[in-house]
DNA sequence: TAGATTGTTAATCGATTAACAATC
DNA sequence: TAGATTGTTAATCGATTAACAATC
């Protein structure tokens, strides 16, 4: 079916361009262009028009995208046009932080469960959610079907993690721990570490 | 002086590079090679060897590279052979995460301060900070001479405290908030939203 | 109709890879 | 010496941009 296989790079502009979008709604707006919308981002009208092209045509000529229409559209594209569980593994500062963070709403994502390995933590509260015990992540995930996971974990721990999380099922995992992942090629992995992105900036200092 | 103009996706490698360098480190690893490098972090080894070719000759053919002198010539070419001081702006779950971080040690930063504009706030204690009160920041950052910043305030007053943030001299700025920055040319922007990265996996599940 | 903006093609630009001489 | 690996060049590959016909 999906013949034309979509670069990996236009697929991380999207959901640039849905938060835009999602922003330009809030603010009341019901259309835009190519060019108001490269603006806001730094990217060439141009380079817009093209990621769209990939996946279709949704816009009109002479008056540009309606804000709503091309929102869901890249909703769907994305497959955040439904809401994905999400678990934490790891309940310390980031992992509790991850967890009560009002930034998943309307975004396609929804935490529901919090582990920890730590006798002082389990059992207690993060959020609405009490912190449950590591050692029954795996059949709670597979009960449940999640395909998501956030590594919140030292990095001694974030390889058995991601092993653990990978065998009991997750497809799609964020790491917040500083290293780099092994898993299996059908697993994706992203990551967050602030020193790299400020290691990245002092370059230019 | 600076010649030749270093590709930003080459200084955006170089981070990734030094981590896996100093896990090795800890390891007790003493020499590398491109090759085992690029395994590591997922990139080919001619692209490794390219990349550090732009900065210089840091390797020995037959032999590799001298781990902990190659880390430490990548240190001085980001400008992280030094401590930067950080602020934060934004004492709410993920500023207060960030602030008690303990991942900054050894990799060139070290946060300093942290604000917040809520009365309830400011006073309380925050790992080994004192809230500071916003309306000071200003000031503060100034008399320190910060360069760095990072912002965790909600989305509608990040674009506020930005323009705070480049008046007060942040010329390098990490933002939290879930939105895109407008700031001067000469002023570094970085972004970490945990739903873009999990938009970009959920369309390949 | 005149003006604006899309979707798409072709040209340009830049990044990655393959290959290998140099040399440790 | 033989084997290994660098630094670098040239070739390949892929991404971005410019331009414009189509058309709202």
């Amino acid at each position: 079916m999906d013949q034309k296989v979509i670069p990996d790079i236009v697929v991380g502009r999207l959901p640039l361009y849905l938060r835009a979008l999602q922003r330009m709604l809030e603010e009341g707006r019901y259309i835009t262009s190519s060019q108001e919308l490269g603006e806001r981002l730094g990217i060439s009208a141009a380079q817009i028009r093209k990621d769209l092209s990939q996946f279709g045509e949704f816009g009109k000529q002479g008056t540009g995208y309606s804000i709503d229409y091309l929102a869901e559209q890249i909703r769907q594209i994305l497959k955040v046009d439904r809401v994905w569980d999400v678990v934490v593994i790891g309940a310390g500062d980031i992992g509790s932080a991850v967890a009560r963070y009002q930034g998943f709403a309307n975004r396609g994502f929804r935490v529901v469960m919090i582990f920890d390995n730590d006798p002082e933590k389990i059992g207690t509260q993060v959020g609405q959610f009490t912190v449950q015990d590591i050692a029954r992540a795996d059949e709670l995930i597979r009960e449940a079907g999640i395909r998501v996971a956030m590594i919140s974990v030292p990095s001694a721990e974030a390889q058995a993690v991601a092993d653990q999380l990978v065998d009991a099922g997750a497809q799609a995992i964020l790491n917040y721990a500083p290293l780099s992942l092994n898993v299996p090629p059908e697993v994706h992995v992203q990551y967050i570490d602030p020193v790299i992105h400020l290691q990245r900036m002092t370059y230019y200092l």
